[in-house]
DNA sequence: GCTCATTCATACCCGTGGACTATAGGTCCA
DNA sequence: TGGACCTATAGTCCACGGGTATGAATGAGC
């Protein structure tokens, strides 16, 4: 009866993944006998068999599923124990800040001023920015103390306060007949192909406490009504526009994001009822330190001057 | 550079607490020499000191209180991972609801028999009593699924929702000469000693998310000015009305739980602007268990009908 | 100021357990 | 029915985690 290692629960973690003994191995850089014996191990000090297997077919029992689910949470936990205090233990330590690209609508700058601006005994600033869902991983595994973010996103294990909140628009081939009319109704766009961000989960895995917790960048990409054809995959805004302007589908942009953008085959307009997008500071909900602490005020504090500072009290 | 291990962590965790080496190996059962051996070994691959040591001292390091904090949430998640894939694992898996005594305001009756309306397939669940703080800690080691709980409490790597709202109400001797008003104002105690509650820790480390991080329990005992003396530990409610009706403090018990510990020799009565008791339904972020959803629900409906509702709509 | 107690680090040894290779055994498909 | 594929078992080995003995450093006490 001893205890999980989390080098066993990096081996389940591929088995469950792969669904093949072999191909783990492989992956995880072994032969495939001790990975057998190492789940069988875990097995039997877990009292729960954890795979179904034959020697055709590997499957998840329930017990695996919980397992796998868990283990990716605390393997991540671990990974971020260790970088967290190696990081702190760096001669100067930063605070390293993740932001997608568009993500800060514009108040990154202010932010920093203000921070740094907050006292002389703070660690340095240092911007990381990251693809989709990537600063959200970021703030797991350690790698980031804090990121701005756009809602929703999956906030598990992070806390996070909404900075501003804007108005999305609809972004249209200049040429489409729609681009006439100053504003759109909800309806109009009915039918339209919607480009998918790359690397964005499956959309809206609904649960029960109300968040939509695999989504990621939604926000942008715009949820569409479930009979929206899906459009191509894009991997960045320039790729979105460029698909746009080809006439291949319309999008949906935060206001901020569209400024940083304007082109002349493209246009922007506002529909009615549209819901916004929030612009958020998150942080691990386990960082107890001053440097974040005094980064979320000097971002709520630039937030407060904004014309679109959330007047939202409720995270 | 390998991968910190579950081991390592718990021999770092054992060392930063006892501050000694000796000491932390002797509660570890093992020997000196391989605790030191193993905690070099750590600070070697993180690339970072985390324990600063003479031969008459330990320090923890910046690096290494970080770790010590982040090291006890990566434990956890472990052990959960381990508890909560065991449990499912189980022939007939139970679904484990955690409650304080007197925590569930008279609810949890009502909800367990709501639970088991909601359907056939669900586990059966299995009620169990913790103590100060308890409920908290056994769901975030995963040997339980869901808890009834007062708030304020820790909500790191919790959600949660508001059951309902009561009212506290202060605890006086049947003699006290404020028995004989129907209520009372807040200045009406000041000085009064308020007993402590064994095992609460330390009061409100205010913290800047806005929750009281630390604080657990302090519902019943209420928080009060911080100039207010410190009464005697109490462990029970039976305690604490014993240690009141013998003169040696007053102290504040949300309404329900005042229904169920009538006396001769205490009298409650109603403060004006005593900040309210507020009964909450919690459960780990990462559950995806439909047996916890239907629970959740079925505690959101049970609530909905009581006439303390939480009108709450922010969790 | 010397000694002693205390405590962490080093040196060395040993046993266990995790990993490797080889191979058996079961299942699906051509 | 033979071959491809995949997991489990058997047997071997060595690295590493842990034990004991002891050294080295520091602070306290007389």
């Amino acid at each position: 009866m001893n205890e999980l290692e989390v080098r066993e629960l990096r081996y389940f973690i591929a088995v469950a993944e792969e669904l093949n003994f072999s191909r783990a191995a492989q992956r995880l850089g072994m032969a495939q006998p001790p990975l057998s014996k190492a789940i069988a191990r875990m097995e039997s000090r877990l009292g729960a068999r954890l795979l179904e297997r034959t020697t055709r077919q590997v499957r998840l029992t329930a017990a695996g599923r919980v397992l796998l689910d868990q283990a990716r949470i605390a393997v991540d936990a671990v990974h971020a124990a260790a970088r967290r205090a190696s990081r702190a233990g760096q001669p100067t330590p930063r605070l390293v800040v993740a932001v997608k690209p568009g993500g800060d609508a514009g108040l990154l700058r202010e932010i920093l001023a203000a921070y740094r601006g907050t006292g002389p005994d703070l660690p340095p600033p240092e911007v990381v920015v990251g693809g989709s869902g990537e600063p959200v991983a970021m703030l797991r595994d350690g790698r980031a103390d804090v990121a701005l973010l756009r809602s929703p996103f999956d906030g598990r294990g992070l806390d996070s306060e909404t900075l501003v909140v804007e108005p999305r628009l609809a972004v249209l081939p200049a040429a489409h007949p729609l681009a006439g009319r100053r504003r759109l109704r909800p309806g109009d766009l009915r039918g339209e192909p919607v480009p998918r961000w790359k690397g964005a989960l499956p959309s809206a895995t609904a649960y029960y406490t109300g968040r939509d917790g695999a989504e990621a960048d939604g926000d942008q990409a715009g949820r569409a009504p479930a009979d929206t054809p899906e459009g191509p995959l894009v991997a960045g805004v320039e790729q979105l526009l460029e698909v746009v302007a080809l006439g291949q589908g319309v999008a949906f942009l935060a206001r901020s994001t569209t400024r940083l953008h304007q082109r002349p085959d493209i246009a922007y307009r506002p529909v009615d009822g549209l819901s916004p997008s929030a612009v958020v500071v998150a942080w691990p909900e386990t960082s107890r330190s001053a440097a974040v602490a005094a980064f979320v005020r000097a971002a709520h504090d630039v937030a407060a001057q904004h014309p679109d500072h959330a007047a939202a009290l409720a995270r």
